[in-house]
DNA sequence: CTGTTAGCGCGTTCAT
DNA sequence: ATGAACGCGCTAACAG
């Protein structure tokens, strides 16, 4: 038994299998290849024969090579453990795995320069395709990558770049959230969002809501921030009065989570207190005082199209650039159910 | 500006450099690797030149197939959706990205058949070190794998493969919750785990759960499993009387969820009426009742650790098979204050 | 210091 | 139906 330390043993090439079989490096490739019927049965035998008496597997990055199929995606996630990031990433390597491709992952950690060593590393990889879930700076080198193959991109618009894009149909999926609040009788609502720094799908959720409440005229809305603001912001909000029953529209399971949690420092009786409909939905919803009410994204169908909208790009698709605006799904909980006062 | 869906420039190449600087190959080889030095001062402002007019990036995939270094770590999850496996994958990007290696992630979703054509996958790529996260049914194919090239893995033994490990010390862990538990007064423990299945982890839990107990006279433990039966035997447990209060033990974050969750609709008072103890630590733990103790894994060093394992490996580390165990850390919380009584 | 040459593992003509 | 020869983009061994 070999030790270890030492993985010293040389892989297997296509020419130990000729040898082996007695062939030529050419019909192994035909053989390994989409041309295996041009073969006779006796020498395909001898080659199945060989390959799996060596335990042969075809070097992937040599193919890659000549013919430029390495069968690699590449996937750039801004922050790889937001909950949203991870379920669209579950649905784009299922969809991956389908089609025999492998995908490398490449998290920023928002970092910009990690954003552009990563865009190099990805260069330098031969992916055959992309899909983007970053704010996007460092232009220079998405374009560079978009000239030489196909890119999707997740949640967020990058300006200036002409890309496929898959996201949430966010106007819509804002009106349903109002649309659900002033149903429960809520009329003073606050919506919390991540900052927005830009990020197209935060941007458009935060207009649609002004825009949105511009027409319903016995609401009142505003709008405030994560971060060190968001413990007055609320502390304000809930001392303020003669606006009507109260509630909290969060824009993304991060804003949902610090919200939650000052709440519940600031002793608010979850969710008698105040109405809470959150964007996403995350397993521990259900558990949190009576229940968060929330609009899940169908985050898998999302990753899923995002790939096989790179596959279609892949395989000649000449249309102009698409936009799939898919719709979020209303899960009413106990935090909407407002108390008879 | 070109089309959207045709990539089709084809990329800058080594030859295009060398051509417009006007020098070998040879030369821009030696720019971009390590032998810089070796260059007079006028050839390589001119190949820096040419490099940057030309947005050449040498391709990973050539350089591989020549030195055998693809800069490439392969990544085997059983569960991506599992939080433990993200937030250990989050360390593993963090130190690959560090060390200018990229991370190919290969999810199973728990399926036998998956990991074994995701293995076959990964020895196509040159990848240069893997790291396992999954039950390693497949021997075959994970020795073949071995014999080439590092292997570490994360959590989960594998039977008859002697390789480097990092997890967490179950048996001290497991120790350090029944200390806590005996200490705030809890006296009847049932602990609940997800289905054992030969997964290492699982059993050395469990196991370690009885046998602590045994040195424990007035303490009583029982073991049930998540699934079907956990409703049951959660109701079962709750009525039954005379050895003392009661508390959990879930095995890990998905036993945690399960069981919270029927808590909650078992309409128990959490944790007035019981007390739970997690091993994991997730976010929302705070949130839920009155907080929810748990036994943090230092998830981020595991990951790190574990691609540094790697590391040192590829650089012909020869010392024998490694165990990395690392502790855990006790966050105390609502769930397992008890209520005087 | 620099260029020439020969492969790395494979796909693809082009003959045969 | 099969094999020989060349090239993919790059590094390494050898000259000079």
């Amino acid at each position: 038994m070999n030790s270890i330390s030492t993985p010293t043993r040389t892989r297997v090439t296509m020419n130990d299998v000729a040898d082996l079989a007695g062939v030529s490096k050419a019909s192994v490739s035909r053989f390994i290849g989409e041309d295996r019927q041009l073969l006779s049965e006796s020498i395909a035998r001898r080659i199945e024969q060989a390959i799996d008496t060596l335990g042969y597997r075809p070097n992937q990055m040599a193919r890659g090579l000549k013919r430029g199929r390495t069968r690699l995606i590449g996937m750039l996630v801004a922050d790889i453990r937001n909950p949203y990031s991870i379920a669209v990433m579950h649905g784009v390597e299922t969809a991956c795995r389908k089609h025999g491709y492998s995908l490398v992952v490449c998290n920023t950690d928002r970092d910009h320069e990690q954003e552009r060593l990563h865009l190099q590393a990805l260069r330098s990889y031969n992916i055959e395709g992309l899909i983007v879930n970053t704010l996007g700076h460092h232009l220079g080198e998405l374009r560079e990558l978009h000239s030489e193959l196909p890119m999707v991109l997740v949640d967020r618009k990058v300006d200036e770049l002409e890309s496929d894009l898959v996201g949430l149909d966010n106007v819509a999926t804002v009106a349903q959230a109002l649309d659900h609040l002033q149903q429960a009788g809520y009329r003073d609502i606050l919506m919390v969002t991540e900052p927005q720094d830009g990020t197209s799908s935060r941007v458009e959720r935060v207009d649609a809501f002004s825009a949105n409440l511009a027409n319903r005229p016995d609401m009142r809305g505003q709008v405030c921030e994560t971060g060190e603001t968001l413990h007055s912001a609320l502390r304000t909000f809930l001392d303020q009065h003669g606006h009507g029953p109260k509630a909290l529209f969060t824009g993304n399971g991060i804003a949902t989570l610090s919200t939650t949690r000052l709440l519940h420092e600031l002793g608010c009786h979850l969710f008698d207190d105040i109405g809470l409909i959150a964007l996403d939905e995350l397993d521990w919803y259900p558990l949190v005082g009576s229940g968060i009410t929330s609009l899940a994204q169908p985050t898998h169908d999302i990753g899923v199209t995002a790939f096989e909208c790179l596959l279609s790009r892949l395989r000649g698709d000449p249309e102009p650039v698409r936009v799939y605006d898919f719709p979020a799904q209303l899960i009413v909980r106990g935090s909407t159910r407002r108390r008879r006062s």
